[in-house]
RNA sequence: GCCGGGAUGGCGGAAUCGGUAGACGCAGUGGACUCAAAAUCCACCGCUGGAAACAGUGUGGGGGUUCGACUCCCCCUCCCGGCACCA
């Protein structure tokens, strides 16, 4: 009769209740909670907060997974960490489903919070709970309120117009991706551009040290820094000024341009449809007035206005030119941007594709100033040298002739200067950022306006200006506008009635320090505190890189301000950043002859493959008819092929969700779903299990490792050694779909490993404790339960706190090694040298070989080339 | 349009400094076990030709550098992310 197995050690995986016991172990033991400890190296990791949504998505499964595998790897390395965790919780969707549903924004956010926490903590992430914070709580948004009026005071903050897409119908401002194509998409009505009053934030007082500092960020990927130091935009040129007259006053039209160098080319002007100079010429020239008008509808999106059809219109308008004296004619061009640079620029259409094009389309004169040397030039079509800067010569250019860009530039803002019409000037294509939005579920900006004393912000103490959460917002426009209990006020100044401001933040704001806070969390008195100190920076930041741009640059900001208004002690938000990739997956659709087309989840819909394993086709499980597949795009809504990760963890458990995730590909390229990879996953947990609970006995009881083991178990030890130090190597790289890789071919090397063999319970008890601890952060539920039940936790303790695991020398060592043989650069064996062979012992091995002797038909070897410890390539 | 990134078998991906292309996994095919299925295990598996040995070919396309190129250089195509009110 066969021996009971012990009862905590089933024979069969059972993902469910060892996933519920270890994370109940966790939770008692408070694994998790991180406590400020001078003594130790700290580690900060943090993963970018999630929006609650309604519940994870793939997406964030991902993200956290990372930061989770990180956090775990660095406890293990001895470092005191910390592994926070929050809510991004004002936003536009949560008004969006208020109108859908009829229920308030605060009330559908919390309930989200509450069922992705409990999502979060299935899943195992080694978070500290107790740091959790959501910014739509008045304990946390206070601060934004607080900090904006300590930039009001410094004037990092204050109020300009600003312009947004307004719908005329709903009599309401539209964020961007609420306007298709150019229209509501509530109303269908055509949207225009307003200027309404807003407040700035003055990033662009930072531009320079935000440049700049990227210089200090080597844990940044290269990418982000080269998209951000673009957005910036930092550009040397020249601003100057045409002058003219008009209403017999001498005015002046200032232009800014990089191309200071083309500037007798100068053949007209444009100015932007918001331009003073277009309203004044609009006045009398009625078809000018309607143009003006005209551009003022559709998009304000810079994608939008960069692929629109250039239009124009003459002012009669005339300006002159500065040096030459000429008379250029002014037009309105709907692509002249008003918020960047003066709102108008010099045109020089043989130069510049946008005004080529543009005067080819009206007939405007071109006139060729630079030439390179070798090209010629020609009216009819645009060429890419037009516009270089190397290389290329001033010509018709008078006395500027023959000067090069730079020498150009400088003869030019030279002159332009004596004539006190222009000088050199950085320019930044960077704007400030505009935080106000007119929204209902948003933190109150903290202003009261009052008829005696204008505006006024809120006294300190009379902070935070609470934002009441029963409002359901309609379509119609900010729901605190009929809010009387929120409205009316007392002025702080006069005392005298006065009616709050109904604006609220861009949520960009609360995102921008929440990193700082979770070191503070439970801080009533201040919006930082002491503890700051200890964790901040973040050491190593996750998130989408769909954030390379906006929050984190803005995010970078704010830290300078506090720094600046003395509240933090560091210049950088976060020293390590990790771009993850987007989750893809399959899109599949039909499209009747009439009527809409219908999109199906990648569950609905059955694959057809031939006998070589190609696909053949696609259809509905449902109907058995055929489906189309629309390629692979971003897990959405609208595409119907999200993944719900929730029955993936029902039916696999986390550990293979978690595992499948960190295997299919590298944190920073794009992840494609796959059912069948997950099976896959999941059949190596069971293989683990299987293993561990077949040599349990032995390992338990093994001995150490004996001084000389026979050779088939030596290879075992050796692949082992090898695969970690592969699995370290890739760790460092975050490269932990190999990691994954190195796991998987250590345990297919101990599978093989021969039962009988002197010595086999020693290699897997060996190999196991290596394996156990390398693949604890991907998939520590297992892990957990593998390494109290084989033994490990006696000698080492809890597997959270283990030592990770290092290759041992002489388990790597081998006398011989074989080499690639190669005649003329082809493959053509393999040869078996001594370890420590010099090349020229390698080059005389090699040549004496059978195969080289063969390939090289006895021809004389012209030369060898050995590189040591890979190949040896012979030449005849 | 502008800025950034990517493309390797039927699929996801690997290849550390220019050195065996396709590790590991999935799918597929054949087999073992089973009354049968599931699960599990073993073998094969880039493409073309060939019974095989083997030969040729092959990293989005075109050209170049090199003894040797997925990797470096030049040109092109397609796909993805961002573009300031989605987060």
């Amino acid at each position: 009769m066969q021996r009971k197995p012990p009862p905590s050690m089933q024979d069969k995986y059972a993902p469910a209740d060892i996933e519920q016991a270890a994370q109940a172990h966790w939770e008692s033991s408070a694994a998790f909670r991180a406590v400020e400890d001078p003594s130790r190296p700290k580690y900060y990791c943090l993963s970018m907060f999630p929006y609650p949504s309604g519940k994870l998505h793939m997406g964030h499964v991902r993200n956290y997974t990372i930061g989770d595998v990180l956090t775990r790897y660095h406890r293990m390395r001895g470092f005191n960490v910390l592994q926070p965790m929050g809510w991004d919780a004002f936003g536009l969707p949560a008004e969006n489903a208020a109108m859908a549903n009829n229920v308030p924004p605060a009330q559908w956010t919390y309930d989200n919070i509450a069922y992705m926490k409990k999502q979060l903590r299935s899943l195992g992430f080694a978070l500290d709970w107790a740091r959790e914070l959501a910014t739509c709580r008045p304990d946390y948004y206070k601060w934004n309120q607080w900090l904006f009026l300590r930039m009001l005071e410094k004037g990092l903050a204050y109020q300009k117009t600003g312009v947004v897409n307004w719908d005329p119908v709903d009599q309401t401002v539209l964020a961007n991706e609420q306007v298709i194509d150019g229209r509501g998409w509530r109303t269908g009505a055509v949207v225009e551009k307003r200027e309404i009053p807003m407040y700035y934030l003055a990033i662009t007082k930072y531009a320079d040290e935000l440049l700049t500092a990227l210089g200090g960020l080597p844990g940044w990927p290269e990418r982000v820094k080269t998209m951000q130091a673009n957005w910036i935009g930092k550009s040397y040129g020249v601003r100057f000024a045409f002058p003219y007259e008009l209403d017999g006053k001498q005015e002046k039209l200032w232009v800014f341009t990089t191309r200071a160098d083309t500037i007798m080319g100068v053949t007209f002007c444009a100015v932007a449809a918001e331009h003073p100079l277009a309203a004044r010429a609009a006045r009398d020239n009625p078809a000018l007035a309607a143009f003006v008008e005209e551009c003022k509808h559709g998009s304000v999106m810079e994608a939008d206005l960069a692929t629109m059809e250039k239009k124009g219109m003459p002012t009669g308008i005339f300006v002159r030119h500065p040096l030459t004296d000429e008379m250029v004619e002014v037009w309105v061009g709907n692509y002249v941007l008003m918020g960047y640079g003066e709102g108008a620029v010099m045109a020089v259409p043989a130069h510049d594709e946008r005004d080529f094009h543009f005067a080819k389309k009206y007939r405007l004169p071109i006139k060729q100033v630079i030439d390179v040397p070798g090209k010629s030039f020609s009216l009819d079509a645009w060429q890419e040298w037009y516009a270089d800067k190397q290389g290329s010569v001033c010509v018709h250019s008078g006395r500027y002739d023959g000067l090069g860009y730079e020498a150009a530039i400088d003869a030019i803002a030279a002159d332009l200067k004596a004539k006190d019409l222009g000088d050199k000037q950085v320019q930044w294509r960077l704007r400030d950022w505009g935080i106000s939005r007119q929204r209902y579920w948003g933190c109150p900006i903290p202003l009261i306006h009052c008829d005696k004393c204008g505006t006024v912000p809120v006294p300190d103490e009379q902070l935070p200006v609470v934002l009441p959460e029963d409002c359901v917002p309609d379509g119609s426009g900010n729901p605190l506008n009929k809010r009387p209990d929120f409205l009316d006020c007392s002025c702080p100044k006069c005392g005298g009635k006065a009616r709050r401001e109904t604006d609220t933040m861009d949520t960009f704001v609360d995102s921008s320090w929440y990193y700082s806070r979770y070191a503070s969390a439970d801080s009533a008195n201040a919006m930082v505190d002491e503890r700051v100190k200890y964790w901040l920076p973040v050491d190593q930041y996750i998130g989408g890189i769909e954030h390379a741009i906006l929050h984190l640059l803005y995010s970078r900001f704010w830290t300078k301000a506090m720094r600046d208004l003395g509240l933090v002690g560091f210049d950088e938000p976060f020293s390590r950043l990790l771009t993850q990739g987007m989750v893809l997956n399959e899109i599949f659709f039909r499209k009747p002859a009439s009527g809409r087309i219908s999109y199906f989840n990648p569950a609905e819909v059955e694959l057809k493959f031939d006998d070589k394993g190609n696909r053949t086709g696609a259809t509905l499980k449902a109907d058995g008819q055929p489906v189309e597949s629309g390629g692979i795009g971003t897990m959405s809504k609208s595409k119907n092929n999200g993944v719900d990760p929730q029955a993936l963890i029902e039916q696999y458990g986390a550990d293979t969700a978690r595992f499948f995730m960190m295997f299919a590909s590298p944190p920073e390229q794009t992840l494609e779903w796959s059912d069948s990879g997950v099976d896959g996953s999941y059949r190596f947990l069971k293989r683990l299990w299987a293993f561990a609970a077949g040599v349990r006995e032995t390992v338990r009881g093994a001995p150490g490792l004996p001084e000389k083991l026979p050779e088939a178990l030596a290879a075992v030890r050796r692949e082992v050694h090898l695969n970690l130090k592969q699995a370290n190597y890739d760790f460092g790289k975050f490269q932990f779909n190999t990691v994954a890789s190195a796991a998987m071919k250590m345990l297919n090397a101990l599978e093989r490993a021969p039962k009988d063999a002197d010595g086999h319970a020693a290699v897997a008890r060996e190999g196991l404790s290596i394996l156990l601890r390398l693949l604890s952060p991907i998939t520590p539920h297992v892990c957990h339960h593998l390494w109290r039940e084989l033994g490990y936790e006696a000698h080492h303790g809890d597997i959270l706190h283990a030592p990770w695991p290092e290759p041992l020398d002489a388990a790597l060592a081998q006398d011989e090694i074989e080499l690639v043989l190669q005649v003329n650069g082809k493959l053509r064996g393999a040869v078996k040298v001594p370890a420590g062979a010099s090349k020229e012992q390698i080059e005389e091995i090699a040549l004496a070989s059978e195969i080289a002797q063969k390939y090289m038909e006895g021809k004389p070897a012209k030369k060898a080339v050995v590189v040591p410890g890979r190949l040896v390539n012979i030449v005849v």
